[in-house]
Formats: structure tokens, C-alpha cells, sequence
DNA sequence: AATGAATGAGCGTTCATTCAT
DNA sequence: AATGAATGAACGCTCATTCAT
């Protein structure tokens, strides 16, 4: 005989959680693990603190979760990439300049994050290990294989190029977390040339 | 131009606070200005805590110092280019390399940390800025204007070329931080086709 | 003097407001009152704890409650003794053997550890204090006067003797809330050799 | 009371540690592990709250060293009535009434809290049961059994009477541990009845 | 110069209590 | 009556910083 029958009840659960997990991943993507206070998270949510407390364990527990979503979201973007039309090269061009220009790429900065700094829980370590690049390389594979036998990309080590290729994306990642106005995002063409290397039309 | 001047030679080469800053910086490359306190730094260098503050007023001081001290070692580090033999691609595929593979790049790495973390003291965001990307750029200019006469480097906005060389460069170095065994850093040769787009022999 | 005046034995009869105490009794006994969190009380009673709140102004105040009942019970629990057949000492044994094996003694126990736990509310304890054990030497002596002028119980101060008694009984009782399987209440007729001194047959 | 003896002064030789574990089993034996804070414990020894963690890495560990201290202070006490001189039925009746009327008897009281109450740490708890009642049951059995071939004690299962007669005393010394001017300890002579049952002279 | 004892501001977390539904 | 979402005071603990020696 709830007061609230249960989709109600289920409604307000979900949206104060994602409430406070968009919150959370906009503040943690950008001051890391140590720099963000459970508070600042509640003052970004505007909820109290103690609030946090109902829908996730721990600061841990809360990161912890914001890193496996980060992952699946990141999945996601590389995998939608197959679905747009166009060519392999334009493909990947499109797929470099959303990362780079999207306004909202915290669930790749949170991977960032949680890869490049020190007192990340070890179960988000684990996750992000266990989807370490190479798997998002995998993902890559047949795009940069149609890409190589359409002769937009160049020969060589597929593999090796892909990683590379997301290495660099990953790296630029990081150098736009901040607000620094001096630093724009190179344009997706100049970073393409690495694919390429004068071969594409 | 000295990078440090007189009194800060003579404070560096005061034995103690030179232990002091080596072990400093190594600790807050890797861990960031968070992630590192006081008795690490102390257990590092091998001396107590209560002595930094002997050499230091703070721990923001200190941090101060150290990003100076890296913005500085960064310039010679690029200027210390124009002084080895071969033609300008050659001295940019070395010093990619160089960046790229160094062991101790703590200097560099620090910078990263300061420029992409938060809760920097901000005196240091102001050293990285007023030293901002485009200072590096305009070090690298006379020799990406060289390569480009001698048609090494691709036709184009020669400021972009650079900067974005340096931006791929930087965010690669914030990934070595950690001891990811997953992560290689990419082959110099790859990084430069951004450069030389094919025109390179 | 009814120990439960109207318009408690009303609400006592709540049959919620009931299930809860029961609840909480069980539970207050065997951790304290800060060991006692109000989510277990209500977890216990099978109820949401926010319900707790409509039939106890605060924890406080249901401790306090309980203090009341658990004086009123023990009263009761002690009068009764009379009303069994048999000599004053086979009274007075099977009351000691009653309180030592008595499955649920909560009503016992709670009172030990108002008595001996800090941070009880102010009210509990005078509570406690106002029936202190006196009172319950006072409910004896009448039991007490008749074995010692039937030779049952050795000569000398009476009062005394009973409060040195009751003492022994509460102190096991604390003993007895735990789950220490070392431990074994000792046998009445040991306890009784206090009052017989070998005076009984 | 005994205080530190020399060995133990050793090992807690340090001078703030020995103060802080002062100040902390006062008030850890009174208001138990839930009711005793940090803070109460730094005041009482006259210290920052700070300060306790240079000592002990947390409140547990606090609790669990003190838990120790207090199980051989108290194997200590039971070994001394030994030496002081008198048939064992005196030696007896001494312990009673030096545990009884001690003005100090934080140590025994600490053991009792930590036998009865809840949220104490594992370690403390698996301390306290393996020197269980019957480890100072089997330290005072020589004792009894001396008693009893005296004549002074009844005669009887020794094991069953020495275990009923710490319990008894066990469980007076939590009734100890408050202020309330009501309470009066026993005399020691009526106790020791439970043990003569009339045989002594 | 050098140590480490000492302090206290600040953060993560718990839980009694309130309140909208 | 009944629920559980929401709040915030308070506590355990960390660590930058100070200070007596």
C-alpha cells in the first residue's frame, strides 16, 4: 500500500540518479577523482549531499559506475560511426571531428581520467583495462580495412596505425578539459594525413 | 638568456633543495598536485616533512617552482633541437622521438598535469599560460619555415601545422604517465605524415 | 497505581504501534541504544522506519518508552512470584532460575543497559533511578522476612542480603546478551547458597 | 588498581601513548565503543583529536590495544593474589573485595564492554574469547582446589563453582561502571557464602 | 639545519529526522 | 496511515602546516 505506486516511485529513483550522475561525470571529467568533493557533485545536482549516499554507495562506488558507463557510451559512438553513410575515410573524418568538437565528450574525458590518474578504485582500473584500447581498436578493424583496400588509407600495419591514430585522439582528449582559450582542437584533416600519408584522393 | 636566473641557480644548487625539487617533481608527474602530499615527497627525497618547509613555504610554492622550473627545461629542451646535425624534418623526427621515449619526460609531464588539472595554485596556470603552446610554436617556427623551403613539410598555414604537432605531442605525454602495459606510445614515422602528408621522401 | 495508565494501554494496544516496540526492544536490548540504528528497529518490525516517526516522536523517546514498560514488566514479573505455590526459598529459587534461563529477559536486559550505557536520555534514567533497585528490594522483603523466620534464609540484615542478591542477578543478566557460547549461567541453587548460608535443610 | 608494570612501560614507554590510552579506557569502560568519541577521548587527555592518529591508526585499533592491555592487566591482578599471604579462603576474599571496591577497575570494566556490547572490532572480540572465563577460571583453580581440601570451600564440582563465582563477580562490576549513588557494591563476605555454603569456621 | 610531535580545517560517510505524496 | 526521498548535523579520519627542540 505504497503512497507512490511503483513506476511513480521508479520514475523519481531513475531521474534524480541520472540527475546526479550527469552531475558527477561533468565534475569528475574535469578535476579527476581527487579534485572533485562529494559536495561539488551536490551543488552541481543541487541536491544535498547526503542524497548521494541513497542512490550510490560510496564516492568509489559512484566513480566506479560513471567509468563503466563512460565505456559502454564511448563503445557506442564508435560503433554508430558504421552507420552513417559515406566512404571509410569519411567515416573516420566525421568520427575524429565529433570527438574533437563535441561540446559534451565527458565520458571520454572520465576514461582519460581514470587512466591517466592515481587513486582510481581498482575495479574502474579493471574495466578500463579490460576495454583497454585494443578493444576499441577492434571496433576500428573493418573500418580501416575497407578504408586501406579503397585506397584511402595508407599501407602498412593496420593495427599499429589504428592505435596510433586513437592514441592521438585520446591524448587530445585530455587538453580540453580545461577552459584554456589559447588551445583549440587541430582540424580533423591535419590528424587524417597520419591515415593517409598522401595516398587519398 | 639564462632560463633561471641568478638567485634561483644559486637556491638550486643548494644540495638539499635540489633532492628536494628531483623528488618532488617525480612524485607530482605521476600523481598529480592531488594526488601527491607532502610525506611522499618527504619519503622520496629521504628527509623529513617538516624540512620542505625549511626550503619551501608551501606546497603550492613548491609546485610553483617545479612548473616554472619544467617551463624552462621544456624551452631548452626545444631550443637544444636547433644544435643537432641533419636536415629539419630529421631534427623534428628526432626530438618527437625524444619526447615520445625519454624516460625521465617529468618536466613535461608536469606541465600536462598543471595545465589539465584542477586545483593548480593559480600563479602556475599563469606561468603555463603566459608560456602557452603558442611560445613552443613560436620556438619550432624558423624550423618548420626551413622545412617547409625544403619541401620536407606539406604546404599550409605553418602556425597550424605546428600547433598541432605540439597538441598530438602533449596529449601522447599525459598517457605514459602510467604503467598501462597496454599502451605503446605510436612510431615517430606515423606522427609525422601529419607533417610531411607524402611530400617527404 | 495501573504501571500503564489509560490512554497508554490504548495506544499500547495499537496493534502497529506494538509490533514496533516489540521490534525495538528486541533490538535495544542486545545493541544499545547507539548501537541500535532506527532502520533496524523498523527493518525488525517489518514496517518503513519513516513510520516510526508517527507513533514515537523520536528514538529517544521510543527508548524511553521502553524504559517505562520494561520497569513496569519487571515489577510485574516480580510480583508474580508470590502468587506461586510453594515455601519462600522454593519461591525465591524458582525466580532466580526464571531470570537466569528466561528465553526473552529483554524486558531485564534494556534495563541493564540504561543503567550501565551512556548517552541514555535524561528521562530514562530517572526513570530508572526512581524504581531504582530499592524498589525491587522493597517488593521482596515480605518473601525475604517469611524464609528467614521459617529458617530458610540465614539470619542477619535482611535488606542487605536482598540487594546483594538482586545485584548478582542483574550483573549475569548483562552477561547473557551476548551470543558467547563459553558462557553458561551459573545454577540457581549455587546463587541461593548466599541467602541459605547452610541454614537450609 | 596496578598501573603499568615495568615491562609494559616499555613497550608503551612513550609518554603521549601511555596518556592517550589513560584517557581513552576511561571513557571507552564508561560509554562503550558506540558512545565514545574521538573527540571525548582527545579531550580527556588534554590532546587534539589529531594527535590520536599518530598514535593509533584508528579508533578500532585504539580499542583493540586497549582490549589487549586490559586482558593481562586483569590475568596480572588474578596471578598477584597469590603472593600476599593468608589461607586461600582469605586470598579469595581479598580478590573479591579489592575487584569490588578498586577504585579503578577501568580494565575489567573495558573486558566487559566488549564482552556485551556491539560494533566491536573482530579482532578485540576473538581476543577477549580466547581468554575466555574459563582462562581465569583455570588461574584460579589451584587456588580453589587448596580451599577446598582445607576445608574451606564446599565441596563440589570446583570447575562449576569457580565459573559461577567470576561471573558473579563479572557481572557486579558492569553495575559499577555508572554513577548512581544507589548502587552499593556487596560485601565481600556474603559472595564468598556462595563458595563456603556454611562449611568455613 | 633538521626532526617529528602537535594542531585543525576539511572531506567522506552515517543516520536521525522531516516531508511530499 | 504509510512510504521512502531528502536533508543536515556530527563523527572518523587525513594531511598541510606550525613549532619546540
Amino acid at each position: 500500500m505504497a503512497p507512490l505506486n511503483e513506476e511513480q516511485l521508479h520514475q523519481i529513483r531513475d531521474e534524480r540518479k541520472e540527475q546526479i550522475m550527469r552531475a558527477a561525470i561533468k565534475v569528475f571529467s574535469k578535476r579527476g577523482i581527487f579534485g572533485t568533493k562529494m559536495s561539488m557533485i551536490a551543488g552541481e545536482a543541487g541536491v544535498s549531499h547526503g542524497l548521494l549516499y541513497h542512490y550510490f554507495k560510496s564516492k568509489d562506488e559512484l566513480f566506479i559506475t560513471l567509468v563503466q558507463w563512460s565505456m559502454d557510451e564511448a563503445r557506442h559512438a564508435l560503433s554508430d560511426i558504421y552507420d552513417v553513410p559515406g566512404t571509410p575515410l569519411e567515416k573516420i573524418t566525421l568520427l575524429t571531428s565529433m570527438i574533437l568538437q563535441e561540446d559534451d565528450n565527458s565520458h571520454f574525458m572520465l576514461i582519460q581520467q581514470a587512466r591517466t590518474s592515481d587513486g582510481v578504485p581498482e575495479e574502474a582500473r579493471r574495466i578500463i583495462e579490460s576495454y583497454s584500447i585494443h578493444a576499441f581498436v577492434d571496433q576500428l578493424m573493418p573500418l580501416f580495412e575497407a578504408g586501406q583496400q579503397a585506397g584511402e588509407i595508407a599501407a602498412g600495419d593496420l593495427r599499429e596505425l589504428a592505435a596510433c591514430y586513437l592514441s592521438v585522439l585520446s591524448g587530445l582528449m585530455t587538453l580540453r578539459s580545461q577552459e584554456d582559450p589559447s588551445y583549440a582542437p587541430p582540424r580533423a584533416e591535419l590528424l587524417l594525413r597520419m591515415l593517409t600519408n598522401g595516398q587519398g584522393k
